[in-house]
DNA sequence: GAATCCCTCGTGGAAAACCACAAGGGATAG
DNA sequence: CTATCCCTTGTGGTTTTCCACGAGGGATTC
């Protein structure tokens, strides 16, 4: 079982209660961090010791204003992680249940584990535990349905942006012509219509009003 | 100080944290229950023994899957609990943040308190005891702001039946004809554009597309 | 009753978005 | 080189949306 455990939590109502089921679980040290930052200089420290963590615990939101969904900064805040210590172990633990976003950890970020808080949060987190401990990748029901949801495509950069645009009230003109003055391609009128409904028929929306909006509830623009 | 209170929340990783804090700080008798059913019996209960509680603390998401976002059975339970016992004081501690749904949680359902969880969402869920046992309204920083915002006017039933039938990609002439079917008035096809127009205005959209995304992230058409 | 205001709704024309057809260009395979 | 495929773009015509003007009806006021 793990040695030494860091969790990363912002929200510190949750902080006690996650402490508390995890280290009574696994019976091991565990440490905790409310700051993106400060979970980056832990792990430093505690590799430079000799003495490295071997899971990562961590939320997404590290929010500081209520307008931030800052999926962000959890995914820089893992990112940086991997680059300081390739081995150590990830379960995210956090209230996104956005499908593409969970899908995208998976795919662009090689986590271990993804458990939705909840109702049966906790449980499913020392399930996680276990299941990743076995060199398993675990993820709770609610994830697990948002994984295996279909018509979650990954948009590539080129359609998101063309998706904010729109979300923001550009016209297929006004859009044409942000593209050609960033240098984007394709940018004719044209083309950009052809996406646009390339987009409606993968998401099975019948007007640009549902797609933006079906795109949003997916997290896919965010 | 109050004597007796309640916390309803779903999230059993908060529980621990939340309970512990407000025992903590008020030094009173602190009860929990984790679903809406089991509030309102509690509730009563302690009533018929003549021993009400004075103050609820209650989540809104009682989500069981990951669709819903379930305010309605946070707001539910408020309406519910309101019946019961008028005089209860509220608080409501959760992690919605839309300035849509924080504004009629006080205009429509008269709460007492509105905090938001986050890094200091402890801190200010005492500030909020505090405050609202001398007889005040709180608001965290975060839901204070989100109360000042302008542009944040409430929708009628009509429009947001309007913009709900937008995103489900209805185009204009079809909406026509289901309000027709459904004896919704006005339900002209030139009437709903004049309709689409003024919510246009109103949220400083330059199209459709804006206006639904817009109202989408303030919360107004969940 | 007349004046006024507001909401609903019709008309017609402009703007925006949609769509079918097809031409050109680059990449790849034989 | 040629054939083929895919992507980009143009053209022209239809549908959908936008908008200015104005008519009718109900409510209120004087």
């Amino acid at each position: 079982m793990f040695t030494k455990i860091l969790i990363a939590e912002d929200e510190d109502s949750d902080n006690l209660g996650i402490v508390s089921a995890v280290s009574e679980f696994t019976n091991t040290f565990v440490d905790t961090a409310q700051f993106c930052d400060k979970t980056i200089l832990k792990i430093k420290e505690a590799i430079q010791k000799g003495n490295p963590y071997d899971l990562l615990i961590s939320d997404l939101s590290f929010a500081l204003d209520y307008k931030k969904h800052t999926i962000t900064t959890g995914k820089q805040l893992i990112e940086e992680v991997k680059k300081i210590q390739p081995d150590i172990k990830i379960i995210v633990f956090t209230g996104e249940k956005k499908p593409a976003i969970i899908k995208s950890f998976f795919t662009n970020h090689k986590i271990n584990g993804y458990v939705c808080k909840g109702l049966y949060g906790l449980p499913h987190l020392t399930k996680a535990i276990t299941a990743v401990d076995q060199g398993n990748i675990y993820t709770c029901p609610v994830s697990k349905d948002a994984l295996h949801q279909k018509n979650v495509l990954q948009l590539d950069k080129y359609e998101v942006q063309l998706l904010k645009l729109l979300a923001k009230g550009y016209k297929q003109d006004e859009i044409s012509q942000y593209f050609i003055e960033n240098n984007i391609t394709p940018n004719s009128r044209r083309s950009i219509e052809d996406k646009i409904r390339k987009l409606r028929d993968d998401f099975n929306a019948k007007t640009n009003i549902q797609l933006v909006y079906t795109v949003n509830q997916l997290g896919l623009i965010d």
